[in-house]
DNA sequence: CGCCCTACCGCAATCGATTGCAATACCAGA
DNA sequence: TCTGGTATTGCAATCGATTGCGGTAGGGCG
């Protein structure tokens, strides 16, 4: 009956030919018009008119139909484990901010880790006609973006890296933060550092633990394999079980500097269910400054990465990408610095004296 | 010279005249047979085909190219504040998470709490033709909400609400949040319990601060108007400063509800600098229950809200407006719950004994 | 005065899909 | 055998903008 359906606007937005109509010219006219960079074909005057009845009937171009035509989409997908995560944000912001100031936009995907969720949401993005991708979920071994990138798609990496070298990157100087987080517990005192590594399949996994084991030699420190052990994820249950782990295995050490911050809070998990207190008996340094670290209980020692400035360099770089395809793509690899806060303590005491499961030197109260 | 400039991406995608041709058919038909809903008008047989031969040869829709012509993009703005708020990630999740499942994709924008920003923001994304919105920047006078609500723009606010009743929203049970927050401090014996409201231009803060004078009046405790202080932000350093406030007035409490978790955050802050402690001198609940609040120093005591909820019943809710629009517009509350940790304490000693500036009874180590 | 060139503008095709309408074929019933 | 219907499919217009190409007018120059 009344099953009338108009198509869902009925278009009360003034189109190309209606301002064309209004300053009295063609729509291609009104066109060139409008745009900047091909405005000089067009009488001086004539433009001002059609501006000025642009203006007056508040046109605002269609970006589909624009999009059709010249198969430009000025948007970009953004690849990132989980929003939940703190890292994310700001660095998204930092994206946001560029792309934003050069009329691009972004859709943002979570993958949640998992490489199926993964292709299935690229593929979407793919199809929504992106013209670029900002991906933080790279693994070394990455068949899919490898794949991608063979076949012309511009992306950029961030916070992790794929082996392929060619694919332009935006990290932290994981090395750098890392021999800071050990110099800073060798300067307190400690001799035996663990390291609760990231996962051996990501680039800030493997280089953040050989960073570690240079560093522990450069200071001379005790390079016992024990020491290490790896993460299966970045998470903070995973940081819980790994120093847990340590713990039980009685393996004596006095700090610990953990893969990143998520793993540095299962550390804190794993202290209060072992009766040990940080940074008394251990002190723990983490990695990222994610935020409201300083409000922790205690207050986390950590490595502070630039999140916003992260996201800015990535978003330039990708619009460099996409805007003048020639340049050679590059990486680059952004400063970091020690944040000090409560989670690290000099070493008292005599020596050796670490944290070992049941032999707690403050049991909880 | 070498100035070629092929159309970036030569479209190595197959298109459906392509399908349409390598199955025999037109593309009125193949796009007839790729439709479910028109797939009864093609031959099963042929439609089997065309099923077949599009993924063979992997086509996928140019979706640009559908909502030109069917005025649909299959896409909805989200309204945030600030993104690096964590109140927002959860949300924003459960929000994409049924909007994916639907087919659609959301724009996020952070307007910084900017009226200015927020009419630019949604100018953009009006343009960008999104087919509803999902707004969390909501203020109680809202006159861009309110004419986009006249206009017929599709939306539904999230977490705070307009005066204007007909707009759909999810939020959180601010009352019964608020009562829950005061009936733990009384059950601990707090007698002068202290409210650090939100701005009063935001529902959030109103219902709040009227749920608050409404409990105390319940419980029969101190009902003193210089006990509420408005914060102008939901900041931390708004919340530090309206608590500063009433130390330095000697405004004598034993317990403050905070508007929400920043604010609460910020009376840490001021305790620290007045030499008090929590919750020995003064216990605190926020609101919210933002992540990482159990790993506070002391862990903060908070009404927990369903944020995962919150979008995902937004983006139903939106979803439905979008897709029958003849519904009638309703607006949920969803259930809180309180999450008592460290920060809140029962009140030792005999009577009275506040915390007030200068006579800190638990100077800082 | 005629020709060429430039500046400016309009025509019409195009991007890739959707969809109203028309055409065709085939079948049943009269 | 003819008519009406139904099931399929094709034709062509359309969404709103962009752009190659052609046309016109007017100015400069010989």
């Amino acid at each position: 009956m009344t099953k009338e359906q108009p198509p869902p606007r009925p278009s009360e937005q003034p189109k190309l030919r209606d301002v064309a109509k209004a300053a009295g010219v063609h729509a291609a006219t009104a066109s060139r018009a409008l745009n900047p960079d091909t405005r000089g074909l067009v009488n001086a005057e004539t433009a001002r008119r059609v501006l000025k009845v642009a203006k007056a009937l508040g046109y605002r171009p269609n970006p589909i139909a624009r999009s059709l035509k010249t198969a430009r989409t000025r948007t970009v997908g953004l690849v990132i484990p989980d929003l939940t995560n703190p890292l994310f944000p700001p660095i998204v912001r930092g994206i946001e901010e560029v792309l934003e100031a050069a009329g691009y936009s972004a859709w943002l995907t979570n993958t949640d880790d998992d490489p199926r969720r993964e292709q299935t949401l690229i593929d979407s993005l793919r199809s929504r006609q992106v013209e670029g991708l900002i991906v933080a979920t790279a693994r070394l071994r990455h068949p899919l973006l490898e794949s991608l990138h063979r076949q012309g798609v511009r992306m950029v990496l961030i916070n992790r890296r794929t082996q392929e070298p060619d694919i332009p990157s935006v990290t932290a100087d994981d090395a750098v933060g890392t021999a800071l987080a050990v110099k800073h517990l060798a300067g307190l005192g400690h001799r035996r550092i663990a390291h609760l590594a990231g996962p051996r399949h990501t680039s800030t996994g493997v280089i953040r633990a050989s960073a570690f084991r240079h560093a522990i030699r450069d200071h001379g420190l005790a390079d016992d394999p024990e020491l290490t052990v790896e993460c299966a994820q970045w998470t903070e249950e995973e940081g819980a079980r790994a120093m847990s782990g340590l713990l039980e295995r009685g393996v004596e050490c006095t700090a610990v500097v953990a893969g990143n911050d998520l793993i540095a809070l299962g550390c804190y998990d794993a202290f209060s269910r072992h009766g040990l207190s940080c940074p008394d008996d251990v002190s723990v340094v983490g990695f990222n400054d994610m935020p409201f670290l300083d409000k922790l209980r205690p207050p986390l020692t950590t490595v502070a990465l630039p999140h916003h400035d992260i996201g800015v360099e990535a978003a330039r770089m990708l619009l460099e990408c996409i805007e003048e395809p020639e340049r050679h793509p590059r990486s680059v690899l952004l400063p970091v610095s020690l944040a000090v806060r409560g989670s690290t303590a000099s070493l008292r005491g005599s020596t050796g004296a670490g944290a070992t499961a049941g032999k707690a030197r403050r049991p909880r109260r």
